[in-house]
DNA sequence: CTCAGTGTTCAGTG
DNA sequence: TCACTGAACACTGA
């Protein structure tokens, strides 16, 4: 799942190899897809020998904070990861891969570098929908500057979140995924935080009440910290969590309350949400 | 063999 | 210009 806090425990991980380190070596796959607009070669001759001075988050995107521009920017798209020796990748309830690959480097490699103290960082990108880029101001030009708030980073308060809203007569599942209002929710956490909101997906905002905005608001925050705190301490999801019922087929699929789960396509995207609860 | 899918982007429509 | 929809992208695993 890289949605944000997939994406929150790859900065913790990279920032564990790399911040304050200098890359000593890199090596880039070659691929045209994931390296956007970018040769891999100039991907490789720009990281080495450069000094890792942080590494930021904004959303699902990732970047190197470098001691000089262009600092590098990575997405993972649906299957990206930063890995290191030793280490899996976190599994969800979804995926249910038997064996894993032990692998090192791990197949699907794109980027791999070797830190000067001996530390090792890859990302890998099996379906390559995942991107790296170089920026000069990574901040302030696209993708990053057309992202919304980031619920971790800086939640709105409930006045200015309720002024974002405003107008929009879109459905609710839509503009929840809409990187430009909310950036790092993808469609796992959209349904978990309608589902605990009470929220039927298929509503517009501006329909909404307000104890209604102030449910989605609280419940976007708290899912989406929950859901990172459980990514850093291994812990469990709330078992009342919709996200683990959400796979079973879909004609039998309940919540931990026997509460029957409804698909419904939205915003492009299959919504899972519960009828009888959401209103 | 077929097809859905954790995400983004772009063309097309209203 | 805005807001939204659907297709495309590419590949794995069910």
């Amino acid at each position: 799942m890289p949605e944000l806090p997939e994406v929150e425990r790859g900065r913790r991980l990279a920032a564990e190899v790399l911040q304050g380190r200098t890359i000593a070596r890199v090596k880039c796959a070659e691929d045209r897809i994931v390296f956007d607009g970018v040769a891999p070669s100039t991907v490789c001759r720009r990281l080495r020998g450069a000094r890792v001075v942080a590494v930021h988050r904004w959303g699902k995107q990732l970047w190197f904070e470098l001691d000089s521009a262009p600092h590098p920017l990575f997405h993972f798209g649906m299957t990206g990861s930063f890995r290191r020796p030793g280490e899996k990748p976190l599994k969800l309830a979804s995926s249910r891969r038997k064996g894993g690959d032990p692998g090192w480097p791990p197949r699907f490699t794109k980027i791999h570098i070797w830190a000067d103290d001996g530390g090792e960082l890859v990302m890998t990108n099996s379906r390559r929908l995942g991107r790296i880029r170089l920026r000069k101001d990574p901040r302030n030009e696209p993708p990053l500057s057309d992202l919304g708030f980031d619920p971790l980073l800086g939640m709105p308060t409930p006045t200015e979140f309720r002024r974002l809203i405003a107008g929009r007569k879109g459905n609710l599942k839509g503009l929840l995924l809409d990187q430009r209002f909310a950036a790092g929710v993808g469609n796992w956490i959209a349904d978990e935080v309608l589902f605990q909101a009470a929220i039927d997906p298929r509503r517009s905002a501006d329909s909404l009440a307000p104890d209604e905005v102030n449910r989605l608001r609280s419940r976007l925050k708290s899912i989406i910290a929950k859901a990172v705190a459980v990514d850093a301490d291994k812990e469990r999801f709330p078992r009342n969590w919709l996200f683990h019922y959400r796979w079973f087929k879909q004609e039998d699929a309940r919540t931990s309350r026997g509460e029957r789960i409804q698909f419904v396509d939205l915003a492009g995207r299959t919504t899972a949400w519960v009828p009888t609860r959401q209103r």
